[in-house]
DNA sequence: GTGAAAGCGCTAACAC
DNA sequence: GTGTTAGCGCTTTCAC
């Protein structure tokens, strides 16, 4: 049988499609009773309004596009990141009855922007979610803007902009998490960075700094690593760290995947965590809980920023919010088991 | 400035909008100079066709949708089966220039049918992918076939059934699992059952008993636990089994996240893997890879089938190709440090 | 090979 | 409060 239409809706109920319309979209002026008998056709019809058309007509739709990096561009996709993305963003969908597209996307590539643009003009989503690293990519984020459709920028990295983002205090929570690091005795922390176009974890190393100092330990060269955000170069960067002469009691690495590859490289090296050597990470990915001995980390709230993302974008379909503001979700220390007091010797 | 229309770029051209739609179409019936003209006033123009519209008018879209049990009802999220589902729908989607909906669903709750159907009719996918173990349940496959939507179900358990699905071979690599376990010189081999609803996972226990009767070994009730493929479940289940009086020498559960499980609670009962336990599960998830030592497991082809099912729906799109067909990709094992010889003494 | 006209099912603007 | 009338930008007949 045959879908019904907004027009069967109105001629069972007696009334105009413009009014079945109104019910349906829940606008105002539409006497009580017409509401219940229009409602009732519906029912009775079993009638669901045409997306398509819809957006068609109206030049929106019911959709949010959630833009990342790919992650299997990486050696081992840092899925814990992703998931939680799409998990904050999803319960927001499922809020409001939206429903969830997500476009992961190169930015090696020269195409990425023709990527994007495709992507808005074939789903026309009612506004896009860019986490970062591309979030603080001028490039895309101009790219988008292009298109008209609102944008929500995840850690954008600089001070916030003109434009719409959540983020969290990266530099803060790393310099607590040093600072926690030298309160147990640690005198010589390391440092694995991040991805150096990722700005949001470079505010971490920043972060790192400052902890050394509140600490009153002296920052030294030796002591940081260039990683990559992936798992693999976090073992890399640790192995390294580890063959120093005189080898760090603690590391701390710019997030959870690389955190992983420290203490994968430690236990090869046959050195005890956290008997030997405390090791830090930043996200809480769920991995962290699963790994042993479980990993000390900073949570940042990346569901709580997608969701918050996401609902800024369902919200502001009616036209333009406030067009520039910046959310802010602070991150808190999660202390686990693979940090432990400085050894009595090096 | 506006988006240009096919009305633009048929002005432009000096041709009818249909002959537009044409090359737009790759339809025949347009001689070459034609097509040539066309094109380059689209570029000329940026001419993009509108999805919506083009919905509207040939009541498809360039979208598919993936709906997989909802992992964050799960104790924690088993990422990397949704990962390498999504990783494997998206690769066919890039190639074919469509977008993909995700949608986890949970099936404890009552209203699964209508949010399924209201993602349905929301976004009007050109199909729809269906995850084990959703992908056996009759009350949600039906739900999906009502709508009319076309539809691929991995993995749905039973024999194939009367339409499009794509199955690994759950039971013969168990059973080669199992035998591989048997020639290290284990005798007590002990298994952790999943989730009961899950078919496909279901069938790795019948792998378990037939490579047990293989090996030569006899089955045992008091070396099979049941789980319910979570991470806590397997921790559990290995609990139970490692404190039996004669304990097993080698745990298979049937999932990796249940293995992972095993793995810390021999950790934390002081056992070692693979000396004193050999450990193996199923999946080939990404933290298989990441967690000390490695886990052995069968690797499951998920990202692989994944894309072919959307390779499928995204053909099929003309219409209804052969009606029932189950493709069929094989499950490989993958050795590696979480199993070794049985030890010497129990 | 190509084009004209008729919708697809809805929303928007304005009339009543 | 409610209905009327145009479109939204495309695909589909079917005619030429």
């Amino acid at each position: 049988m045959k879908r019904s239409t907004i027009f069967d809706v109105a001629k069972l109920a007696g009334v105009s499609i413009k009014t079945v319309s109104r019910v349906v979209n829940h606008e105002p002026n539409v006497r009580e009773a017409t509401k219940i008998k229009v409602e009732k056709a519906i029912t009775q019809l079993q009638y669901r309004p045409d997306q398509s058309a819809r957006n068609l007509a109206s030049h929106r739709s019911h959709m949010i596009g959630l833009v990342y990096d790919d992650p299997s561009a990486y050696e081992i996709p840092s899925s814990g990141y992703v998931m939680r993305l799409q998990q904050g963003a999803l319960a927001a969908c499922r809020a409001a009855n939206f429903e969830l597209l997500i476009h992961p996307c190169n930015y090696r590539k020269r195409q990425v922007n023709a990527e994007l643009t495709s992507l808005i003009e074939h789903a026309r989503p009612a506004g896009i979610i860019l986490a970062a690293p591309l979030s603080n990519m001028p490039k895309i984020v101009r790219a988008i803007e292009a298109t008209g459709t609102p944008l929500v920028q995840l850690s954008p990295g600089n001070g916030g902009g003109k434009r719409l983002s959540v983020v969290t205090g990266d530099r803060d929570a790393s310099a607590e998490m040093t600072r926690y690091l030298a309160s147990l005795g640690h005198k010589t922390i390391a440092f694995i960075k991040g991805h150096p176009s990722h700005k949001a974890v470079a505010n971490r190393f920043l972060g790192y700094c400052e902890g050394l100092e509140e600490g009153n330990l002296k920052f030294s060269d030796r002591l940081v690593a260039d990683g990559d955000n992936s798992f693999g170069s976090g073992e890399a960067c640790a192995e390294k760290l580890l063959k120093l002469k005189n080898r760090p009691t603690a590391i701390f690495a710019a997030n959870d995947d690389m955190a992983v590859g420290v203490m994968r490289a430690a236990s090869r090296l046959g050195i005890k965590v956290p008997a030997q050597l405390s090791v830090a990470g930043f996200d809480d990915i769920a991995l962290a809980r699963q790994i042993n001995p479980t990993l000390t980390t900073v949570r940042q709230p990346l569901t709580d920023m997608a969701e918050l993302a996401a609902e800024a974008l369902i919200k502001g379909k009616n036209g333009s919010e406030s067009k520039s503001s910046v959310q802010h979700i602070p991150a808190a220390l999660k202390l686990r088991d693979s940090t432990g007091p400085a050894p009595a010797q090096a």
